[in-house]
RNA sequence: GGAAGCGUGGCAGAGCGGCCGAAUGCAUCCGCCUUGAAAGCGGAAGACCCGCGAGGGUCCGGGGGUUCAAAUCCCUCCGCUUCCGCCA
């Protein structure tokens, strides 16, 4: 949720940032007026009640004639109090609809338009020139013993496959070096939880847009995560945290679910879209007036993986027509796919400023004691999807595959996965 | 799945339907004392909303109800604990 108080005073940024995703202008003033409703309301159910609260003790202090006749006018005041409360209740209601309906404030700088509106920040590494056909990661990875598309699909539908043995272990040595970076940096690492309840997958505002991303267990009244982002987003939920010492820093590891509703006959060979995944994932808790800062840093860390199982890639600006409903401000890192002759998403960092904060309510103590709403950023350090990237971009004509200097350690030593066939 | 109990401020823990935003202890902060500290003594201190302000209001797990009045009574949902059963 966006914050009130610069709506009220500069609604005109507001309007811009609608302009700037190619959404509606006119909300904020539906929201305008949603929030000028609701304090006019306030304020009278506050006065009634008060005079009500008055009252009442006088009837605890009366007694005979007196105490019957304030007893009929406290009656009378009581209902309504009532009605008062009622239509402060409504009034309520209808503020955090509008306010929902509003996504978080574009952050300056971000490129305005759609999904073709991206800017590239850079390149860096070159795609390799092959002297040879280059496989695809499927045919690499089914070459490799690495990956079974057939009994994934026979066992639990299209969009599903088996990791099978140096395809397991390539992803949990990946996973693994993200987790040991990570915590070199000084992040907490978590193993969270895949099922989390509505008010934290609300709060995290993939509840909006994207609700038919998510898969929802109706009997349990339960969502499955599409990423750790949303358990580590609700982990701190109405806490004050003590941020003095700068951002507090979660390494995620989970498995990801999703439904891929809208992208039917899209990426459906292979592992590069599918319903679930393993991901390691950065989460940042810090002061807003830092975030800008913070979310380079992680932008940097995941180039650091990057560079670390040396993958050519770029680095795009999303527009802000694509950002989801709760960033600022979203970096994406494509690896070059030699098979596709095109760039590929393998990392997204986010800064949420204050937007997921605040429907969380994770505020943070200011060093004059106050509390402030404190700002959100997250950032992928690795998912299976880099598999893809690695296997053909590290392929040699036999079918092989060039294990990268950093990620050895994690298998073994081993230097290369050959076919098994 | 069955049974019972519990949910109060950072933590622990009282609380007769009106005098309760709430005793008390610990922790915290500020003084005094001390060369410095500890102990001791004195004091301060919750969150949120409305308001320029004075000030007013809300919050005792969430929601609803009874009542002139609810932390206190009733309903409901959520969470936690214990016991039994079942399955690992």
């Amino acid at each position: 949720m966006i914050d009130l108080r610069t709506l009220r005073e500069n609604p005109d940024l507001v309007r811009a940032s609608q302009r700037a995703r190619g959404e509606d202008p006119s909300l904020v003033d539906s929201l305008l007026s949603a929030d000028e409703r609701r304090r006019s309301s306030v304020s009278r159910a506050d006065s009634m009640r008060a005079e009500q609260k008055r009252l009442g003790k006088l009837v605890g202090a009366a007694s005979g004639d007196e105490r019957t006749a304030l007893l009929a006018k406290a009656k009378e005041l009581a209902a309504e109090v009532k009605t008062a409360e009622s239509d402060q209740h409504a009034a309520d209601a209808e503020l955090v609809e509008a306010h929902r309906r509003i996504p978080n404030l574009v952050e300056d700088g971000a490129p305005h338009g759609g999904e073709d509106d991206y800017v590239v920040l850079k390149h860096v590494g070159k795609p390799r020139e092959f002297d040879f056909t280059p496989r695809d990661h499927l045919e690499l990875g089914e070459g490799l013993g690495a990956i079974d598309m057939e009994r994934g699909a026979k066992v639990s539908g299209s969009r599903f496959y088996f990791l099978t043995g140096v395809g397991a272990q390539l992803q949990i040595a990946l996973l693994s070096m993200a987790a040991q970076q990570a915590a070199a940096a000084g992040f907490t690492l978590m193993i969270t939880p895949s099922l989390v309840r509505p008010e934290i997958m609300e709060g995290t505002g993939f509840l909006g847009a994207h609700d038919s991303e998510v898969y929802r267990l109706r009997d349990d009244d339960l969502y499955l995560v599409g990423t750790s982002e949303v358990p580590l987003a609700g982990y701190h939920s109405d806490e004050i945290l003590d941020l003095s010492a700068g951002p507090r820093r979660y390494a995620g590891w989970s498995t990801c679910y999703r439904r891929e509703a809208g992208s039917y006959g899209k990426d459906t060979r292979g592992i590069i879209r599918v319903h679930q995944f393993d991901k390691v994932e950065m989460f940042s808790y810090c002061p807003p007036e830092q975030a800008h800062d913070e979310h380079l840093r992680l932008l940097a860390w995941e180039e650091e993986m990057l560079s670390k199982v040396e993958l050519p890639y770029r680095v795009i600006d999303t527009a802000a027509g694509d950002l989801g409903s709760s960033a600022a401000r979203k970096y994406d890192c494509e690896a070059w796919l030699p098979s596709q002759q095109s760039y590929r998403e393998v990392t997204s960092t986010s800064n949420c400023t204050t937007f997921q904060a605040r429907r969380l309510n994770v505020r943070l103590r200011t060093e004059d004691g106050r509390t402030q709403v404190a700002a959100t950023l997250n950032g992928t350090l690795a998912t299976m999807r880099w598999i893809v990237a690695i296997l053909e971009n590290h392929q040699e004509a036999d079918g092989s595959v060039r294990i990268p200097d950093a990620l050895r350690p994690f298998l073994g030593g081993k230097d290369r996965l050959v076919p098994v066939t």
